[in-house]
DNA sequence: TCCACAGTACTGACCAGTCAGTACTGTGGA
DNA sequence: TCCACAGTACTGACTGGTCAGTACTGTGGA
């Protein structure tokens, strides 16, 4: 009697929150989901009712978290009217996210990487939702003049690749500072496609984010 | 007679190559001994009498291509006279290690990831060992005037990864080309820095180089 | 009284690692 | 030249611990 409506939160948010905290510290392989049971304080069996195995609950983490980023990066570019701009407002968004979530970005961008072939095209399909977004708005970018033709997808993997690697060594050593990332890796990304930092775009319509 | 001298180049090196096939091919945990016991044509003792376990010839191969790089990395660098110009050659270099050894590359940027404590470190060990070449390097040229102050640490971490995603992209779906990446991701990575190719470097002593 | 949910004790596949044994190659003394 | 012995390289059947997943048993609210 005592368990069952003690958690208003419910047995599978706290499955889900122990999952990510063990999860991210120790990788998938070396998880026992005896050590979630005991983080979780429930049962072996409550995994089992909520989640088909270990594997679905692993990804369930993973695309909570990357629906919240992708979430948080559209928001930030409703916000802004005009290509580079947008851009440059995603950055911003997606930077912030995994600042505030270390746990959820840990396993993200490590602790996601190098299971076997299930996880890895489910990585890749994370990447690529990403890149995608990157992709398209610097498609839109190139469009409207605000920066000059490149390789978008090339650019969008780079950046991908930049802001992972940046973000995992601060999630490890907590260096850089974030101010430091934050007021170095912009200007980066946005210099790597000659865009000078929140210019106004050369368009001739007057531009109500300018 | 048979398996003693049959193969000259050593039952080690086989293993080593079944290995690099085997976990490049299906990551660290996915790989049973045996596997790479069938794949070489040796017996799960001989692994043992050369290893002395599945982690330690995992490792061994990590560094293996580690060191790889690094010496082509250093190599390409004394070949030049200055800042970033060393810098832009190491880059060419790292590249066209990464894009002629496919396998390796697999292994080391996404294999070596997310397995547990142990692994992370050594993943760690790697991506700082080439993060500090960069930054050694972004250094000299903030100091020769090539490019302006930056906070090289974070230029070089964010290369790296720029670098390492670019490359997997490029390992798991063979695209964009070769040529492509050479092509759009130096420059990019130069420009970010605000450094145009190739030009000379504002010294007044006569640079052989140029 | 039903059933959604939670708890517990158990199972058995799996696989890294072991070890007793084999095969072959020196080597030095008679 | 022979052979006793030692050293090295390798073999593969076997073991034992581990842990995901299962079978079964409560239990409280509708």
């Amino acid at each position: 009697m005592s368990s069952q409506k003690a958690d208003p939160r419910g047995t599978r948010a706290r499955i889900l929150d122990a999952a990510l905290q063990i999860f991210s510290a120790k990788g998938f392989h070396n998880t026992k989901l005896d050590e979630i049971v005991a983080e979780a304080s429930i049962s072996k069996g409550s995994i089992y009712f909520h989640f088909p195995n270990k594997e679905k609950l692993f990804i369930a983490l993973v695309d909570q978290f990357a629906s919240l980023i992708e979430r948080r990066a559209k928001a930030a570019i409703e916000g802004e009217a005009h290509g580079m701009a947008r851009v440059q407002a995603a950055l911003e968004a997606v930077l912030e996210t995994f600042a505030k979530y270390r746990a959820p970005a840990k396993l993200l961008l490590v602790q996601a990487t190098g299971l076997g072939t299930v996880f890895e095209s489910k990585r890749l399909e994370v990447n690529n939702r990403f890149a995608r977004l990157i992709h398209t708005y610097l498609d839109e970018a190139v469009a409207d003049g605000s920066i000059a033709p490149v390789n978008t997808q090339v650019v969008a993997q780079a950046w991908m690749g930049a802001i992972y690697n940046v973000v995992i060594q601060w999630v490890y050593t907590n260096e850089p500072s974030k101010d430091d990332i934050m007021q170095t890796l912009l200007p980066l990304l946005l210099k790597s496609v000659d865009y000078q930092e929140r210019p106004c775009p050369p368009t001739d319509s007057a531009t109500a984010a300018c």
